[in-house]
DNA sequence: GTCTATACACCGATAGAC
DNA sequence: GTCTATCGGTGTATAGAC
């Protein structure tokens, strides 16, 4: 995947985003982008959702709606690190941060009624152009888990396959929220998740 | 939904394809459909899949695009409640039965290579589109699979949650395939749905 | 940097020859 | 019924004024 240079960088401790940062514009995007998936977000779409005009996108996106969608995935993996998998790291048992991250993960999804990007983007010609970057958002979240679960005391087998568990359970309950249009479906597999973990 | 007139309509008992029938037709839009979501497949895709111009597609599907997805949507549950339902209703011990729908939705979804439409269709416009026919689809999976639930001695509402949750890891699976590019997700996913059923 | 205006390709859809 | 040719509109992308 080609590397795109983005001006406003800056280090880690920088990052609370000011007000139309490049981060905030890559959040806009990225909502158009969840909604339509890549084909079906056009580039009136996703200006109007910025607030610019086509042309000012372009002077910050000059490779088009390609870099648009690459940046989208390398912050939702960003933000993904930062707000979600961070607790899986917390000092706490391992119940505790299971909890903990199915909550992030509620808000992450706006309580089931935002799709996750990860569906969206890896349709038609967006699925070849991204696929590293789609594997690669996978594994970190699949190896978060995993870790958590190795720490708890499972197999790395069995802690391999619960990661894989979650994440379907995840995916799946975003694609049946919004097919239903409840999003009432992505909170109940949350909480039977949540269920499952504190059984074991 | 509007619903159109198909001047190829038989029997159900006379409802092997033909060659080039409006069923082999339909299907043949479907991939596309899978493929490339509602807005990124292009009318000049779908009609070079059928291999007519886009003026006979026309001929066909009087209303364009919405038609044809219509029309998908139709058949896909008309195949669904064919393929993969009808062995729920079997005459068979109820974990039998489950394993062959399994067997059956392995088919229906090419061992975890095709996408489901109820994704692919459920986004941007589309959604909005075949809401119902959605809702529709996947209100009679789920109540297929709840029945077949209730039949094994669960609860009305376990064997509801039940089948939500198998249609979540049906769908969860599909895209964790697809966005990996790695169908043995789901092909593990199933798997573990039937030692599931086994075990309780 | 943002805008208006525009270029050019492709979109969905149609006319009309065969 | 199928095709080629084409319509008007919209898509992505750029030029150039401010």
């Amino acid at each position: 995947m080609t590397i795109w240079f983005r001006p406003n960088d800056r280090l880690y401790w920088d990052m609370r985003p000011s007000r139309n940062s490049r981060q905030e514009i890559v959040k806009k995007l990225s909502d158009v982008f969840r909604r339509d998936s890549y084909s079906g977000a056009s580039l009136a779409d996703l200006a109007a959702a910025v607030g610019l005009g086509k042309a000012s996108l372009y002077q910050k996106f000059p490779e088009g709606k390609a870099q648009m969608g690459a940046e989208v995935l390398t912050e939702i993996g960003r933000s993904l690190a930062n707000e979600v998998l961070s607790v899986l790291r917390q000092q706490a048992p391992p119940a505790v941060r299971f909890n903990k991250m199915l909550v992030a993960v509620s808000k992450f999804y706006n309580g089931g009624q935002l799709s996750c990007l990860i569906d969206t983007l890896s349709l038609g010609e967006a699925g070849q152009l991204y696929r590293t970057a789609l594997m690669d958002a996978i594994k970190q979240w699949e190896q978060a888990l995993a870790d958590l679960a190795r720490e708890a005391g499972q197999s790395a087998a069995k802690a391999a396959i619960w990661a894989e568990e979650v994440l379907i359970t995840i995916e799946g309950s975003l694609v049946l929220a919004r097919a239903k249009n409840d999003p009432q479906v992505f909170r109940r597999a949350l909480k039977r998740l949540a269920q499952i973990f504190a059984e074991r």
